[in-house]
DNA sequence: GGTTTAATTGACTTTTACGTAAACTTCGCT
DNA sequence: AGCGAAGTTTACGTAAAAGTCAATTAAACC
């Protein structure tokens, strides 16, 4: 992850990290927030969900309108991931046929010979 | 999916539907490719991964070295998808986490009143 | 205390993955 | 034969997510 990558996301409002002087200080919380946004990175998360993901695990609002919502939005975070698991299954299970179909081809030449 | 979309896979090579006379014919096994490619889509991958994985579908080749690259690259998708499978499962726990707070605190509420 | 060294900022560029618009063909229908 | 809907091609536009470069400023080192 590049600074110019870390600036980025400082400009778009995922981190926060503190000044001393001019120089950025990255206490563990924004690490484990950079690493949270790397994660969501690799599951195919645009920036703009990840800043909503983020938001999820802000503290939660006193208030019953606001906590339904919260809840809702969950919910719907969980389904697109149980979606994505769905997707990796079947991509695994491919994948895993396309490893027998190859090892089976080696055997036959092993075979041949 | 829009058919700018589907034009725009095309020139990267990701299908060749048929052509009667100018007009576009999808096959069934073009429309499970474009199935194939959403799926990799989801899973955050681009369309250079997604055309690199289609590759590994097709026909094994019959040479050694050419298995036993296939079964590299096989290993390493399979590796990918096994970290955002853990990705997939962390992100699901805090999201639950989120959720039971939320429950904890709406019951705060419904005892108060 | 001057001079590298390092971090910051701003502007511009790049890549990916399409969207949009314009200018045709072509097919189906009446 | 004519008309409109639908499909095609070409070209340009754009948003997201950074990369790159140059100028500035501050820090640290001897």
């Amino acid at each position: 992850m590049s600074t110019r990558t870390i600036r980025f996301y400082e400009d778009e409002g995922l981190i926060q990290p503190v000044r001393k002087g001019r120089t950025r200080l990255f206490r563990p919380s924004d690490r484990r927030l950079l690493m949270t946004i790397l994660r969501g990175k690799r599951l195919g998360f645009t920036i703009a969900e990840i800043r909503e993901i983020l938001a999820m695990y802000k503290q939660p609002p006193g208030e019953e309108g606001q906590l339904r919502m919260l809840m809702k939005k969950v919910a719907e975070k969980r389904a697109e991931l149980e979606q994505k698991r769905r997707d990796i299954d079947e991509t695994t299970a491919e994948l895993e046929q396309v490893e027998d179909q190859a090892l089976q081809r080696l055997a036959e030449l092993g075979v041949e010979r």
